[in-house]
DNA sequence: AGGTGAATTGTTAGCGCTCACAATGACCCC
DNA sequence: GGGGTCATTGTGAGCGCTAACAATTCACCT
């Protein structure tokens, strides 16, 4: 016998009808431990019978907490901000937080300035940046907000809290595996300046490089792009002929514009020049031929910046954690030689 | 002298420092006409001198409006549904939306209720489902829920508005191309049998085939994956030998898997088997060969599904705009020949 | 001068909920 | 039997904003 309404019923139609008052029902609502079981079985026939659902504006409005989250993302159509901007949202969820996100197509300091204030204006009370981009990450030191930001994968150190894989460690996985392999000299096809993983997984191949006594090459540069990634393989393929041999690339997704490449121009992969990308996107296993890359576990990278940025909301310390790091895998397939000890690989 | 408070400033605070009523802040901040220039001088400046931000919560809670919108989507890591929810929320903040999202690994009938359960609490006026299964939208138009809900990539037909491209149109061009090109039969690699865009994908590759009075031949599944494609193209390279020259795959990530397939078996693309795919994902012109491929106007989605829940939300018309399909549109690449009147693709 | 209407501003009453506190009653102990 | 405790429930006052209406001011006309 529920009856169409135009208003959704309130708590106080609901206490009405179980004969209790409002804050009863607010109580059996929110768990509060003193309400008789029989008052509590009352109200929630009554809230079960109408329909009842508390209504979050007024609720955020007497608690002033509104249990949401911000994330400001961009290029969610690659493999490693769409895995991030996932974990992230799941992380939040599991704590029972709502996620508002913007999506931007190109991070510039004017749109993440512009997404954090659309996020500020629809009351989330913190916010989780995916801002690779060194760039942003600065101008995002500027700006406050009145409420907490973290950044993911941008490096630290500019006083904003941030979390990211340890792209370094990946970087001296990759070059190390190549060294390893028998290469004398590695190369390195880079992503764009800008971007702090770019510039951590070129030092750690430039420090691995150096660690083992090797001068590091011409380092080459794209745009995370497999078209990028396919000029810059023809150059590669060039100088194939000169004694190239191993390249490490920045993502798989370059990786496979360089297959592509080297493919055209003759170059056999392993055999000639082998490759190393990073990211292992479901893809890069079926690649000509499958990709040797280095994996990173994104949903610590969401839970972590979660929990950081929920202990910056909650516990209102400045100093919050401090930055952390997640140790990221190498996946070796058929694009590069595996390890074997005292074999050259150009000769295998 | 902003002197650092614990609350934030609030509207009276503002209307205070201004000398009006905090009726005026309102109109100042509601664009209201009737305010003298100069009493909106005067309090545009007592708000930026106290840094003052309405509170979407008190604001909602007047206006019974949240300006929030939900998106349920799965699988946010494949192109697809990353484009699609990345242009829904583009189009919302268009709209003055903030958007909130579930992501789902894999969408079931009780996790799509409880994201919808989530968003509720939430306080969403609406909720876009990137529901492409269809057992995920027939279970939803059972439930109900205090705002209208709009699906993308389903089917219509169970009275829940929906938005698509049209994947039989797509389907039509894909198979027809291969015809024109000159093949006797083509083959076709499905996607899963729950959803509904395989299973649009695959009676537009029948309906063209029996349109040339072709027999339309076995057909094989996948289930987006690479993995999936390169069990599939296992298969169809041992058919190669006995007649079989062209594949529509109805993905580029299976395609992918498939070309895989084809090149190990030594069987080579487009000579001897033609492939095209579904998708146009940045990375199908970089595969071994380029990828001919349909291509799917996501932002178009995007526009037409928050227009369509806009529509349901403001108009509050339960009949509702009618089933929006948008065209797709062929990408020719090397993967297949292109078509050359007279001349036998087999002999090319 | 008095009246009319428009422009501008202020006043009041909620929106639906939670919090702090008061009130009630049951029970127990000395 | 008075006073204490505990469990349970109710009351009142906001949270910060907008909407409706009332009040004021001012220009302009007859």
């Amino acid at each position: 016998m529920t009856q169409a309404q135009l208003r959704p019923p309130t708590m106080a139609d609901v206490a009405r009808l179980a004969g209790v008052s409002h804050q009863t029902v607010s109580r059996v609502l929110g768990n509060h431990p003193n309400v008789r079981q029989e008052t509590r079985a009352k109200v929630l026939r009554a809230i079960e019978e109408m329909g009842y659902r508390r209504n979050s504006s007024a609720r955020a409005l007497a608690t002033r907490r509104t249990r949401t989250l911000g994330v400001v993302a961009s290029d969610t159509t690659l493999y490693g901000p769409a895995s991030t901007l996932f974990a992230l949202e799941e992380a939040a969820r599991a704590e029972g937080y709502l996620v508002s996100t913007v999506s931007l197509r190109r991070l510039t300091v004017d749109k993440l300035s512009e997404a954090l204030d659309h996020l500020s204006e629809g009351g989330v009370e913190g916010v989780v940046a995916i801002a690779p981009q060194r760039s942003a990450v600065e101008a995002l030191a500027g700006l406050r907000y009145p409420f907490p930001v973290v950044t993911v994968g941008s490096g630290s150190g500019l006083g904003i809290p941030s979390v990211c894989v340890d792209q370094y460690a990946g970087a001296c996985l990759a070059t190390g595996h190549l060294l390893a392999a028998g290469h004398r000299q590695v190369w390195h096809l880079a992503g764009p300046e800008d971007w702090q993983e770019a510039a951590d997984r070129a030092a750690g191949w430039r420090a691995t490089l150096e660690a083992a006594g090797v001068e590091p090459p011409l380092m080459l540069r794209g745009d995370w792009s497999p078209q990028s990634g396919y000029r810059a393989g023809q150059e590669l393929a060039r100088r194939a002929g000169s004694g190239l041999t191993a390249v490490f690339v920045a993502n798989d997704q370059m990786a496979l514009g360089v297959l592509r490449a080297l493919r055209e121009a003759g170059v056999r992969t392993p055999e000639d020049v082998a490759v190393v990308g990073f990211d292992d996107i479901p893809e890069s296993e079926f690649y000509a031929p499958p990709l040797t890359t280095v994996r990173q576990d994104f949903p610590a990278v969401g839970r972590q910046s979660i929990a950081m940025l929920l202990g910056l909301i909650e516990g209102c310390g400045p100093p919050g954690p401090a930055p952390i790091a997640i140790e990221p895998q190498l996946v070796v397939r058929a694009s590069t030689f595996p390890y074997t000890p005292g074999q050259d690989a150009r000769t295998a």
